[in-house]
DNA sequence: TCAAAAGTGTTGTTGTTACACCCATGT
DNA sequence: ACATGGGTGTAACAACAACACTTTTGA
């Protein structure tokens, strides 16, 4: 809201932005996609996919936008949610950057497509950037690790880990993410009980899938719920380790 | 990130402010501190307080600079947490602004300042504004029902409720905060127990206040934890009910 | 001694954990 | 037949809701 003012010379507009923090399940590893910069600062330098606001789109639809260039994928398929706002003064070293950050959540997608804009394109186990061992661009390491804590903890009330699994899927398939995600193994007993009886999270189909080898599982498409009644809690333990506070002081 | 580009014209800079969703309770009802606008568009009506961000100001910092104006509270004392960011190109008449919505709780603050830069500030039901009486200007009736949605689900899994109460503060003190945010009665056994059994929610001073009348209660300081668990969950039916999706689509 | 608010106990129910066990399939 | 993953049963335990009951105070 433009408001209170009197204050003339000390506020300036700013170039917004939109940067996605898309997550995939490959290969039994969490990956996020991430972009080689082309050009300064960073140039060469991994960094998340995003890009401009333009003049007649709202957050949403940049989004939704720059998801779609990325991947190629339709985003509507997918989870898209806004998590947090970056704009420090100095965080891009050309001027005044606002950043919205956004959360995307799919199954596993095809390898970033040919015709995207986008520079060299790559899945990264998410873990390679965690542990320190590659650095993003800009603040981009901060962005991921602040968006994956609200993955994991979004896994626990809500049921977008559904999100991850292309359709049809199995109950095993749903834990994978779960597992992944939160890395660490569930009881692959009590966790069905859980996720089945939740009301509207999961829709039988009625159809099988036979695994290599071993008893064919049920089918399921995502149902009608968006968040899961009782909650799956990680234990108090994993959560606070895992909890770096988004509260001021 | 700036990136992408090569579509010169279809990007344009544009102001960015916070705006301030800050409750408190007053008289067993929860609060909002809105002010009156002094200037067009929307002269007169009511708006959640806020204004530009500065230029070399991160946007918690901007957000507790506001805080400190409109209320003339140290800020560091509430509880202050960002919650989304509004950039519909229509949101604004005078052109695009980008605005990043925060989140203040905080005990029965003094009636707002004379001091302040604020227009007319002033403590409103938040229930004034739900019920559709009273329409904020631009969408902040939207920042509004959506900040509070927030501040529900956080009752629910962190220790801020405590952020309500002025130190030292008994059990009922703390019950009452729920109940007013959530709108419905708890136990009075059941909720003491859960609360003075998490660990380092609550922290006992040994002081004793006695009420107008009855038994004289323990009283107690915020804690260290900023996660609660287990967590205090509404019932499945009331959570549904008040959940807006947040997710495009 | 009574009203009012603080605080404890109790009981039935529901959810969780850890694991034993059975089921359906391909080789 | 057996290995492999799918799926059910169960028993000990923890959390929860509802509510009876005791405690401590001011009037």
């Amino acid at each position: 809201m433009i408001d209170n003012d009197g204050d003339p010379g000390q506020v300036r507009p700013a170039a917004v932005t939109v940067d996605l923090v898309i997550l995939t399940v490959r290969h039994d590893e969490l990956h996020v996609l991430l972009v080689e910069r082309g050009k300064e600062p960073h140039l060469g330098r991994l960094a998340l996919p995003g890009g401009h606001v333009r003049e007649n789109e709202t957050l949403d639809q940049a989004a939704l936008r720059e998801l779609e260039e990325e991947t190629g994928v339709n985003g509507h398929l997918l989870h898209l949610e806004q998590v947090h706002t970056y704009g420090d003064p100095g965080r891009d070293p050309r001027g005044r950057v606002i950043t919205v950050a956004y959360l995307a959540l799919g199954p596993d997608l095809p390898v970033p497509v040919a015709g995207s804009d986008a520079q060299g394109a790559r899945w990264a186990p998410v873990e390679s950037v965690l542990d320190g061992q590659m650095e993003l661009a800009f603040d981009h390491s901060t962005i991921l690790r602040e968006s994956l804590e609200r993955a994991r903890s979004q896994l626990e009330y809500t049921t977008v880990a559904a999100a991850f699994c292309p359709e049809p899927f199995t109950v095993s398939d749903l834990r994978k993410v779960y597992e992944v995600v939160w890395g660490f193994p569930l009881d692959p007993s009590n966790f069905r009980r859980k996720v089945t009886r939740a009301e509207r999270f999961l829709e039988p189909t009625g159809e099988f899938r036979a695994p290599q080898i071993g008893r064919p599982a049920a089918l399921y498409r995502r149902g009608e719920a968006r968040l899961l009644f009782p909650p799956l809690l990680r234990s108090g333990d994993v959560a606070d380790a895992q909890f770096t506070a988004t509260t001021l002081r």
